[in-house]
RNA sequence: GGAGGAAUGGCUGAGCGGUCGAAAGCGGCGGUCUUGAAAACCGUUGAUGUGAGAGCAUCCUGGGGUUCGAAUCCCUAUUCCUCCGCCA
């Protein structure tokens, strides 16, 4: 959500803004916030208007009564009665008219960053730098599933009875190394300096409106029959949420958190759930870190943060590389989103396994994410990324550090998360 | 789950139909004093919208209502506290 004062001072940049993201059905809302902002900030002066002539004369009665004066005050009250109809209708108005403005200003896109590359889709995006040799081994590499099979590490006949398609009961040393992996993404951004989180699982339907979409709503999240809740699709739905509506002093900025927990998605959108493995499915496990800071330091902070996110898919031997997203394909809300992918020596391709995004002070505006600065509050600047998101990071490790024999071998950061393993076979 | 009580500015807390955007204290900021600091004293100190500005409007947990007028009365949601019940 950008400021409506940019659509009034510059609105030619806002229009420019949507071009570049090839959304031209778009531009004619920003002439219609134009004339509704008009037509809605005349409601309010006259409003404001009608306001406070009834504010004074409501004071004279009161002084009229205390002085005894019954009927000049009863006069009184008739001539409040007169503005209080015309005010009713205008409070109406006013009230419809800023529903309409926020309609729109929810859908026109936040200014991109100068540096994201213009173009249509994602099969426009640009690779940026890639880390770590792509290796393909001289054997052939199996699907996940099967890998996992072998190593009785998955059962998803019995996930699928339990629960349906797009679940799975991970087992053994493949359900620990599962476990491994998060435990050292907690410990690795606790010895860079994020805090630790535990967020609730579920939130309440004013915090999903809050931090998405009706579509993504519709797409994403499950509801919990009864009751006003619906399990997150993300922790940084819950640990965004936990700063909405709040003035965070300056001196406590850079908020720089990591935060674990389940995500339930519906995934109802484009692609679907996986028929067979684990790479889209309705519940997974995620680390992810959420940086909450000033205005000037957001840029910054968006490199330090995909860089964690890849010298941690480093540390365990996976090569990956980053993919900056193009301005088409690039969410309303973001200024800029790099993807980290790692290597699939299967599939002998980069894919996705984390999203870093600047959200500049969109989320901050639209969720009332304020800073007491010394001059005076502003909205700060929020980011995310993931830190890792298993099981789909499962397929990444297990191809990259599989032997021709079908074993798995065990990094060294991770050996002592799995009592001391160095590899699972 | 049942029965009561409460929610006020950065914090503590008064106010319980008009003179309240809100006492007082703490904290913050500025100053006097001091070589400097502390203490003491004096002054100042909420947010948002709108307007060139003076100002005006809105905000006392959220939503709705009563009234000429609501922090104050009523309804409702949420949260917290106390007691009872239940339960890892």
């Amino acid at each position: 959500m950008i400021d409506i004062k940019l659509i009034r001072t510059n609105p030619d940049l806002v229009k420019e803004n949507i071009k570049k993201k090839f959304q031209d059905e778009k531009l004619v809302l920003v002439d219609e916030v134009i004339e509704l902002d008009k037509q809605f900030r005349d409601a309010k002066n006259r409003g404001d208007f009608l306001r406070s002539q009834r504010n004074t004369l409501s004071k004279q009665i009161g002084a009229l009564m205390a002085k005894g004066q019954k009927e000049e005050a009863e006069n009184t009250k008739k001539l409040v009665a007169d503005y209080a109809k015309e005010l009713a209708d205008l409070e109406v108005k006013e009230e419809d008219l800023s529903k309409e403005i926020k309609t729109r200003m929810m859908v026109i896109p936040n200014i991109i960053d100068p540096s994201v590359p213009i173009g249509k889709d994602d099969s426009e995006n640009v690779e940026v730098e890639r880390f770590g040799e792509p290796v393909v081994p001289d054997f052939e590499v199996p699907y996940h599933v099967d890998i996992m099979e072998k190593l009785n590490g998955i059962d998803l006949d019995s996930a699928r009875r339990t629960s349906g398609n797009g679940f799975y009961y991970l087992c053994g040393d493949i359900a620990r190394l599962h476990s491994a992996i998060l435990s050292y993404a907690r410990d690795f951004m606790i010895d860079r300096g994020f805090t630790y989180y535990i967020p609730p699982f579920m939130i309440r339907s004013s915090v999903v409106d809050g931090v998405m979409s009706f579509s993504e709503m519709e797409n994403m999240m499950y509801k919990i029959e009864g009751e006003d809740l619906y399990l997150i699709g993300t922790s940084e739905h819950s640990m965004i949420g936990k700063f909405m509506d709040t003035i965070i002093p300056e001196s406590e900025l850079p908020k720089t958190l990591t935060s674990y927990s389940p995500c339930f998605r519906k995934e109802v959108g484009a692609h679907g759930i996986e028929e067979r493995g684990v790479y889209r499915i309705h519940q997974f496990e995620k680390q992810e870190m959420i940086v909450v800071c000033h205005p000037d330091e957001s840029k910054d902070w968006f490199i330090k943060l995909y860089t964690n996110t890849v010298d941690f898919f480093r540390s365990l031997d996976i090569p990956v590389r980053t993919l900056e997203c193009c301005s088409g394909d690039l969410a309303d809300l973001k200024v800029k989103s790099i993807d980290v992918e790692a290597w699939s020596p299967r599939q002998q391709k980069y894919f996705e396994v984390g999203s870093c995004s600047n959200l500049g002070d969109a989320q901050a505006r639209r969720l009332g994410i304020r800073v007491k600065g010394k001059d005076g509050n502003y909205f700060a600047h929020t980011l995310n990324n993931t830190v890792v998101a298993p099981p789909r990071m499962l397929i990444a490790f297990l191809e990259n550090n599989l032997n021709a024999d079908g074993s798995i071998n065990i990094p060294t950061p991770l050996q002592m998360y799995m009592g001391g393993k160095k590899v699972i076979k």
